[in-house]
DNA sequence: CGGCTCTTTGACCTTGCTCAATTCGCGTGG
DNA sequence: CCACGCGAATTGAGCAAGGTCAAAGAGCCG
């Protein structure tokens, strides 16, 4: 389990901060909510005046079509900066969710705002990290137009492993994943009984088990060979930015 | 056709410059190169020192997998900082491809840094213009991952119709595309056949027509329906940042 | 007049969807 | 401890959207 600050360890796995900014980011994780699952942690339509920081838990990003059906675009994990989006756009165009008892930070916008005018490379790290949702997001697009539904699942269960790793959520094999085949169907732009199936076909190729919320990777070789699954974009290399 | 430059067009829609930002803005543009059509403007695996900017013309951001099949990830067009990406990233994950013949202007990633350092606003405004980007990825992944092939289309036309009218690209009810059907199959996850089969049929329906590089857009609420398109995602009110 | 690329068409196949039951796991109240 | 209820997982059967393969037009340039 992670001790140490989720969010520091993101920032840290990708440049160097300097004490002051390790302060900073630390007191950016001060003003604590408990959200419980199934609680929207944002919503469409709105404006809000803080952003919100994820220090434990799970929250998808998700738009509703008019006919009720749902496409996640993002699933966060702790130690995710969730909606530095709100501090630039005038509305959300979309809605987060709580997938799971999620432990979040709100900072104001008018404090991120003044960061950006006294703390340069604090901001660009601020900046990297939604550049770095961004590149997940192309992922996700050339998984969901090109890939088989198996190599998109695998694809996906290949990222969660990447980023949880990170912020010391992977434990030997094994992560905490508290989704249902019904939020991963509405991830994956599935329907539910395929991802079912698809999911069956994984386990009997032996390359993960995933019960309840556990999830395992039997085989990573194997699962990141069916998903091309390539790390970089997440971009986890300590350098100046 | 845009006489005024298109850089400034797509900032000044989300927020009031001052004349000093404006002359910035204007002295990015200033090292130009023409790029002809098929060129790669970025290439996966680079690690560029200069950002890439958009001054007219088509390009497209894609991905290349194992068996050689392409997605394209976004397409961009005059204004669009392409690349500002690369300025926080240590290696691209994707290429660009100039889809037409495009003006660009680099501009050096120290030269970004310094302003990052010196214009709190203007650097917000860059920001924005990538997490503009991201909006737009979570509206492709909504697409591909829950409307019919029709209504995915549909949605990309009416992005793009939306985008280059902020940019003054769009004439009437018409304006210029530079993709063939292939590049738009690969934009959409689908198959060349069965776009040409989708857009025969939003052409029965009298609600486009797309001769050669020439969209025209014959009933544009009726695709705004059908693709259950709202622009709000590209957040176009001039309100501070 | 080739030769090239893009569009279009036809025929057939496959992946993934829908609908409808059934089963399972688990917490609650009796 | 057990029956009940509920949401999630699983299964089966039939269907439809979209893919593949192959060939035929069209437009364009040298």
């Amino acid at each position: 389990m992670a001790k140490s600050n989720p969010f520091l360890l993101n920032l840290e796995s990708r440049d160097v901060l300097t004490d002051r900014e390790r302060d900073i980011a630390g007191s950016l994780c001060e003003r604590r909510h408990m959200l419980h699952t199934g609680a929207d942690i944002v919503r469409e339509g709105d404006s809000p005046s803080h952003s919100c920081l994820l220090l434990s838990g799970f929250a998808a990003r998700y738009n509703v079509l008019g006919d009720g059906r749902r496409q996640i675009t993002a699933v966060h994990v702790a130690g995710d900066f969730i909606d530095l989006h709100s501090l630039l756009l005038t509305t959300m165009d979309h809605s987060v969710l709580a997938l799971d008892d999620c432990e979040v930070a709100f900072v104001a916008h008018d404090l991120l705002r003044d960061l950006t005018t006294r703390e340069a490379h604090f901001t660009r790290m601020l900046w990297l990290m939604t550049v770095i949702d961004a590149a997940a997001y192309r992922q996700w697009l050339v998984a969901a137009g090109r890939l088989s539904s198996a190599a998109q699942i695998a694809h996906f269960i290949c990222e969660m492993h990447q980023r949880l790793r990170l912020v010391d959520l992977v434990e030997g094999r094994s992560f905490r994943l508290p989704m249902s085949q019904i939020d991963l169907s509405d991830a994956m732009g599935l329907s539910v009984v395929h991802v079912n199936r698809t999911l069956q076909l994984l386990r009997r190729r032996s390359l993960i088990a995933w019960q309840g919320d556990n999830v395992t990777i039997l085989d990573l070789d194997g699962l990141q060979r069916l998903a091309e699954f390539d790390p970089a974009y997440l971009d986890t290399t300590r350098s100046p930015r």
